[in-house]
DNA sequence: CCACATAATCTTTTT
DNA sequence: GATTATGTGG
């Protein structure tokens, strides 16, 4: 990262009296300036009206409302280009934040391809990344050291479930993972401890939530440890109690640039509002119909009130989009227009007509997988890169039944952001030796390697560190340090516990002679991690081997350790875009900010898409951000969009029946075309979305209980690689079901699970407790009076 | 203290 | 079904 043109860190050093002139915002300078750049520099002529406008407007605030497909990383892009080519600020003087890492690599790619080595003096890099470098200079203000760890949310739970004990709370009832979200979204709306008034705690844990929020931080700061929120929010803090520090960001950032606007919580808007106060030369780039963040604490409300926050913000709207086929993009319009709180903007193209969107229905998730493959294959066949394909799944675990197929049919594919390298287990612990060589404080590192491999530290001599630890208000590392001097522990435990820490010591001397990669082994080698896995006969043991070496290589690239393990805790998404060809297969998130050629959205079921837990949870504004998501995954696709839903779907054991997603309905009639072939067993396996009628308000099955319908179960026998063995269908015809006779109480029969008896409806689901089957949630129409 | 068995919980999305 | 928490015997 130290290009020629980098900025010399050191923020004593910071060119205040650099000779360039400084154009004020909004100032003449600026415009003076621009008159004597060339009228038409090369890279402004290939923009459009509206983008050319975006670009060009560098001085005030700016929002610019990019919708999908339309070109707004192009207008980030040349927007820098154009202020370093104006001469308007030094390359580090200009700040640029992104969400993904993935989408500032990009940034940086492709600024780079304009603009060279000044690439690597501007400040790009996500909210967090910009965060961390941010605290790591002025640490001290706000209770940290420089070398402060950054924690996962591993890490996180496991403090929270330590204190949650400490309490004395029931971990059932209240379980750490939703004290986690808690203290979260009060992170996420800027609240410090400090903040939180007691009446906001809530129920949580009768009433201790904020104090164990307090607890939560204090415990992060005596181990010098911050977690993903606190990176932000320690930066409010330090901003605004030291007004010299953010004084010397205001004359900094002469120009900031913001991507994905419409996904900033509170914090991120606060901290960019505090920073922008002083040139107010800010540009956000965003799309409110692209928002599908809330759930982590984004407010859509930042990008609906920008005009207000920034008083004579310009806004421009990028309304032409250059990735879709008209069809596909009338169909991502009609669905995302039922959404009502929505700023409003018409996508256009004038690209001719392509296909239109398929919707084909299956019998379940297993035929889903298989036609999509098949569906693959044949479009590989027609000299279509796997690259240019992608499946977009609305939860990760959905990935699994495609990988399964692909496996068996031998089609390459990729899981993007699925497993990381970093989570698993051997890398997180050779890191958490790491993490407490280079940073002695952090316990929770110290404890998850304590006894890997095994030392005969357990469970005991833990919590003989621990109430040391609590009693002399020292990290843990000290206070095993303490233990040795007690005769607390059996013998074996104490040379085992003296040699480890021994062996810290040693380590962290060698930690500035030898070279990364050389640390790394010695550390590995000397604590008897490799060999415990070299002795590990398990089948996995030689790929873990594989990964640790992996590992000493990889740090190689990097400058300090604790350079290194910033990179682990914040790039989490190591690259395996790779060059190869292979079918993309990710969540709906991860998608967003990518295109293709052919896009596959399976399991387009309601309960499943829109979801349920999200619908039960955000009610009305969680149905819209489902149906963002929607939008977000029909518009990656450029040529050939195709929708599908299967009619049951297996959940860990259990099968449930599916009704298509509401989202199906919402597609406009004219550019879908509904797969007219019947499926492979004889009969369309949706009957309502027939050409006729589909599209236009129909009755839905729930709520027009007196159809008569038609069901065919499918029995079938596969063999491992998927060979047919045996097929037979039933086809299983109801009675004609009078309406809404179902009612708590009664007995009922359903074809799979047997006679059971209604416990409680919640509109059309049914809770039944089955004589043989057991409790199982069922949809109404699958079952019949008894 | 550890190894193995059983039981519970999980599946919404992520920096 | 798979991973992870809990329990029991060595």
């Amino acid at each position: 990262m130290a290009g020629p043109m980098s900025d010399p860190f050191d923020l004593d050093d910071i060119p205040f009296d650099d000779p360039a002139p400084a154009p004020r915002p909004g100032g003449i300078a600026a415009r003076a300036l621009a008159a004597s750049a060339p009228l038409d520099p090369p890279y402004l002529k290939t923009l459009n009206e509206s983008q050319h406008e975006a670009v060009v407007t560098t001085d005030g605030p700016v929002l610019v409302l990019a919708g999908a497909g339309t070109g707004k990383t192009r207008v980030l892009v040349t927007r820098i280009a154009h202020i370093l080519n104006l001469g308007l600020a030094k390359p580090w003087e200009i700040l640029s934040v992104t969400f993904t890492n993935r989408a500032a690599r990009e940034m940086r790619d492709r600024v780079g391809a304009m603009v060279g080595g000044a690439v690597d003096g501007i400040w790009l890099g996500t909210f967090h990344s910009i965060g961390v470098r941010i605290l790591r200079q002025h640490a001290e203000l706000v209770g940290l050291k420089s070398n402060f760890t950054i924690i996962d949310r591993d890490d996180q739970l496991r403090v929270l479930k330590q204190l949650l004990k400490a309490e004395n709370i029931d971990e059932k009832r209240w379980p750490a993972r939703a004290l986690g979200s808690i203290i979260d979204r009060w992170k996420d709306r800027g609240l410090t401890w400090q903040q939180v008034q007691h009446e906001d705690a809530g129920e949580f844990a009768m009433g201790k939530t904020a104090t164990l929020y307090r607890e939560y931080q204090q415990r992060l700061l005596t181990q010098n440890a911050a977690d993903f929120g606190d990176l932000l929010l320690h930066c409010l803090t330090l901003f605004s109690e030291h007004k010299d520090v953010l004084e010397i960001y205001h004359r900094r950032f002469r120009y900031i640039l913001v991507d994905e606007y419409q996904d900033t919580n509170v914090a991120q808007y606060l901290w960019l509002r505090l920073l922008a106060q002083g040139q107010r030369n800010i540009c956000c780039v965003g799309d409110d119909d692209q928002s599908i963040y809330g759930w982590r604490g984004a407010e859509v409300g930042n990008i609906l009130r920008y005009e207000q926050d920034f008083p004579g913000a310009k806004v421009v709207r990028l309304e032409r989009n250059y990735r879709s086929t008209p069809h596909i993009l009338a169909a991502a319009s009609a669905l995302i227009a039922h959404n009502a709180d929505r700023l409003g903007k018409t996508l256009w193209t004038d690209v001719a007509d392509g296909e239109k969107v398929r919707v084909r229905g299956f019998w379940d998730g297993e035929e889903e997988a298989r036609a999509i493959a098949e569906d693959v294959e044949d479009l590989q066949r027609k000299q279509h890169r796997l690259d240019e394909i992608a499946i977009l799944v609305r939860a990760g675990y959905q990935t699994r039944e495609f990988e399964d197929r692909f496996l068996v049919i031998g089609v390459p594919y990729r899981v993007v952001g699925g497993p990381r390298f970093y989570e698993r287990r051997e890398i997180r612990d050779a890191i958490g030796y790491l993490r407490v060589v280079s940073q002695p404080e952090d316990g929770m590192a110290f404890e998850r390697i304590v006894n890997a491999p095994k030392r005969g530290l357990g469970e005991v001599s833990l919590q003989a560190m621990h109430r040391l630890a609590r009693a002399g208000q020292t990290a843990l590392l000290q206070a095993a340090q303490d233990l040795l001097g007690t005769d607390e522990l059996r013998p074996q435990a104490r040379t085992s516990l003296g040699n480890l820490l021994e062996s810290f010591a040693r380590w962290r001397a060698m930690k500035d002679q030898l070279p990364l990669p050389e640390l790394v082994e010695t550390i590995l080698d000397e604590s008897g991690y490799t060999e415990m896995w070299q002795r590990d006969k398990s089948i996995d043991a030689p790929g873990r081997l594989d990964n640790l070496r992996e590992l000493v290589h990889s740090v190689g690239e990097y400058e300090s350790l604790t350079d290194f393990l910033d990179h682990v805790s914040l790039v989490m998404d190591h690259d395996n875009s790779g060059n190869d060809d292979m079918v993309n297969i990710m969540t709906l998130h991860a998608a967003k900010g990518l295109e293709f050629d052919t896009v596959f959205l399976p399991g387009w079921e309601e309960g499943l898409f829109p979801n349920q837990r999200s619908l039960d949870e955000g009610g009305t504004s969680a149905l819209e951000e489902e149906r963002r998501l929607a939008h977000v995954g029909m518009t990656r696709a450029r040529q050939s969009l195709r929708i599908s839903f299967a009619q049951s779907r297996r959940t860990f054991a259990e099968w449930n029946s599916a009704i298509p997603s509401r989202f199906i309905d919402e597609l406009p009639v004219d550019s879908v075309e509904v797969a007219a072939e019947a499926s492979v067993w004889g009969q369309p396996a949706y009957g309502r979305h027939d050409d006729a009628n589909f599209g236009a308000p129909v009755e839905k099955p729930w709520d027009s209980p007196g159809r008569r319908r038609m069901h065919r179960r499918n029995h079938r026998t596969v063999t491992r690689d998927g060979q047919l063995i045996e097929a037979r269908a039933e086809a299983v015809d109801w009675d004609e079901r009078p309406g809404g006779t179902c009612s708590e109480g009664d007995r009922v029969f359903h074809q799979k699970f047997g006679y059971g008896l209604i416990e409680s409806i919640d509109g059309n689901r049914l809770d039944i407790q089955f004589d043989k089957a057991g409790f199982k949630k069922v949809i109404d129409s699958f079952v019949r009076p008894a």
